[in-house]
DNA sequence: AGACCAAGTTAAGCATCCTTAAAAATAAAG
DNA sequence: CTTTATTTTTAAGGATGCTTAACTTGGTCT
């Protein structure tokens, strides 16, 4: 395995690349990592060593194969850890990030293909973010649409909560709504441009304000939590 | 939080020490922690200097107070996520000592509160070790004897099985031993002091050597795990 | 007691990952 | 196109935790 360091920087290249395998600035990555500029320098050519990067001095690093390999591993492990803090925990939000970046650099293979198997195989974290499977294959991210654009008479899976204030969590958690809740659209009225959703047996009215921020997905598109 | 090593080292005094404050031989630790000498030696100033240890040289190590509440935490966690590894996660017990060695020492409290909330505030680690509460005080042990002075034709409790070696817990396991399995003595063979037990319908021969690492207690003197 | 052996300690050095400060390369401006 | 400013790298050094090798110390044997 290798040194949190390593795994760190790997993580950090991946998130800073935007998915694509752009060069990032060791500069970028000082600043993500609170590090010295020095210290990303010398990392760098470590990586770079290691065929982990692709390193030309003043160029940045971008990942290699190899590199996002071992990157798309940790991002598994953090994002398996968050949601399995979440779920079968009942930590808060606040609480996981934290936690995760520590135990997804001391948890083995065996391990969170326990955790990912006792979660029924998700395929999105408590965010919203895609899981890497085993192989290091991403989900295929369903379209996403803020509700208060969904059709009326439509099914639908709650699939992303923006704007983390407990506030909003905690009055949309009360109406029984949590992420891939199963909803379907009563219908939407005008007047104040409110969205009537049913929830199993239950009708709830959201604000149009409420409703700019839950994120729904198409039934088809997803095919289990 | 102290470093990882800190802490194996605190871990290890404790368990060298066998409750009581005794001293501790440096190479003791050395052997335990398979590092050199001169590392324990090195260690033994620093941990002094800290005011974890008690050390004078050539005399050995032994905890502080404060030494030995850090040690209580390190094995805390530990022996509450071997439990959790096995009861929520289903692994098995050669798999969760290696897991737990790593995990103990990226735990917060928050996190490990929330697994012995979650496993229900458990006295007894799947070895039968009792676990240290938040404040580091162990629960009272059952009176335990090796399976190898129990009484022919008595009936006791699998309570503790020590030295966590691999292949000791597959060859138990391979025989339907399990913590809290109720057998029976048979009878013991005088010509190699094996025992024989009969657990549910099956008689098992336990060699000396194996006899020794299992620890029952009466039947009646057992309340949980 | 004196000599000897084993246990324990110090010394020097290495790997990792970080720092600050100086030097070099690139980018920007006149 | 040269000078300046910014970014990036190298150099030197510190902390941690380990190694091997040499040296003390304590205990034992005669």
């Amino acid at each position: 395995m290798h040194s949190i360091s390593k795994e760190n920087y790997l993580k950090t290249v991946y998130h800073s690349a935007g998915g694509s395998g752009e060069q990032v600035a060791t500069s970028k990555l000082a600043d993500k990592l609170e590090v010295s500029n020095a210290a990303t320098s010398e990392m760098a050519r470590k990586l770079s060593d290691a065929g982990l990067v692709n390193y030309a001095r003043y160029k940045g690093v971008g990942l290699t194969e190899s590199g996002e390999k071992i990157a798309l591993q940790v991002l598994r492990r953090h994002r398996l850890w968050e949601l399995f803090l979440i779920e079968i925990l009942g930590m808060s939000w606040g609480e996981v990030h934290d936690e995760a970046e520590r135990l997804e650099h001391c948890t083995s293979d065996t391990l969170i293909n326990k955790i990912e198997e006792h979660l029924e195989f998700p395929k999105f974290d408590p965010h919203g973010s895609p899981i890497p499977d085993r192989e290091g294959n991403l989900p295929a991210m369903p379209t996403l649409i803020p509700i208060n654009q969904s059709v009326a008479g439509d099914t639908y899976i709650i699939s992303k909560v923006v704007d983390q204030s407990s506030e909003l969590i905690n009055h949309i958690t009360s109406l029984g709504i949590h992420l891939n809740s199963k909803i379907m659209i009563v219908d939407k009225l005008d007047f104040d441009e409110s969205v009537r959703i049913k929830i199993g047996n239950e009708v709830h009215s959201l604000s149009k304000k409420v409703s700019e921020h839950i994120f729904v997905s198409e039934l088809n598109n997803q095919d289990k939590i």
